[in-house]
DNA sequence: TAGATTGTTAATCGATTAACAATC
DNA sequence: TAGATTGTTAATCGATTAACAATC
């Protein structure tokens, strides 16, 4: 594998390339060529062979890309053949429904564990995690050491709790926060943001609006 | 405004801009130069310059941009100022979490109905709504004309429900589905992906992990 | 006026596309 | 072998940064 340094552009695609072809390797299909994977991307087949060629290359000539193989170095790229353990920080409505229903065993990510501050919560099980009280994280990953907190509280919440998760030692954050958490210069932070996505389509909206009313359609 | 047509970039930066001047503002700050505004950023100031003068620039010279001026002209870009109504679209628990919490106002969306096939869930209100079943959702679109559906349904379901959505006439639509809806020629779609971003951050920390032991600290 | 800071132009950098020799 | 399709090189396109004249 070339260690060069791969594109930014390149490492946002690599999610929906596993996705599509997971859901090839699902309907065994046995390979796919740089023209068909493009289609299923909506994007050019020179820079789907571009884009692997990062990584060094997983093809073929004359015969494409073996699904098997290739999911599996997307896989290996993505870091989906590590095991890394998590814990969930914030065990509101959107933290219990990732406790209840997220699939992170696909992800190779085990939920060891979820804090909340709430005394109503604390003590019950949700999923197959017991939730713990926030003041026990401290020494919770002292012996655990997990990989990846994962961070679901209220946006007002979130620095301070962000703060001590990096302090007790995670190296990463999964946040549904949708705001800065002062943290990003000491450990890795991943943002979803549904106000950010909300505003791109507003955007979008208004836009498509604009062009239409320029050029009536009649 | 130039209409030239703006860049992607600046389209996906736009919303953090605007998260940023509402904070300045709700801080009661009077005005704010470019150089401070990429601090908070984390871009060049050059940037922050280049980007809203493909907006035809908001600033002065020697005093940088008036706070209010510049959140009521973002707010204006991204469509905020327009009243737009929404309808959702699945009301399992993340469904139900957006109609209890989220706060739709805030981006001038007015949420006026939640629909759903399960018969458990029909005729429950939930939030300021009442779900309905998902097949009065025709009827419904003819009377009332949503400008957006938010689709909360579960991968399976999503595409045909979202053909349903352009089918009927609605002309965007926030996924929640993270995959592809087979609509997105037709209509608008953006899309809100939990397992996109998992990705990612499992890279990272993957990434991270090789470059550390390579290098280690000692 | 002098200092500050914009908007814009030009230079650099990175990402995408096109073309094709290599080769299965 | 002939056809197909890759990996890679070169060309194009777009985005970011640097520099500075304009001007508040």
């Amino acid at each position: 594998m070339k260690n060069e340094q791969i594109p930014k552009a390149v490492i946002a695609r690599l999610p929906r390339y596993y996705r599509c072809v997971e859901d090839l390797y699902r309907t065994n299909c046995i390979r796919v060529s740089s023209a068909t994977l493009s289609n299923l991307m909506g994007i050019t087949a020179s820079q789907v062979r571009q884009d692997f060629s990062c990584f060094g290359g997983f093809g073929l000539q004359g015969y494409g890309y073996n699904v098997h193989y290739l999911r599996y170095e997307l896989r290996r790229i993505l870091g989906l053949e590590n095991k890394n353990t998590a814990i969930l920080v914030g065990c509101g409505t959107l933290g219990q429904i990732l406790l209840k229903s997220f699939d992170f065993e696909n992800f190779g990510i085990f939920l060891i564990a979820a804090f909340d501050t709430n005394p109503d919560v604390i003590g019950t099980q949700v999923g197959f995690v017991n939730i713990m009280d926030l003041n026990r994280l401290e020494s919770f990953a002292k012996i655990e050491v997990p990989d990846m907190a994962i961070l679901a509280v209220s946006r007002t919440g979130a620095p301070e709790t962000a703060r001590l998760i990096a302090d007790v030692g995670i190296p990463s954050i999964w946040s549904f926060a949708g705001c800065p958490l002062g943290v990003e210069d000491r450990i890795l932070v991943e943002q979803v943001s549904f106000t950010d996505s909300l505003l791109q389509l507003s955007y979008r909206l208004k836009m498509q609006r604009e062009t239409d009313s320029e050029t009536p359609s009649q």
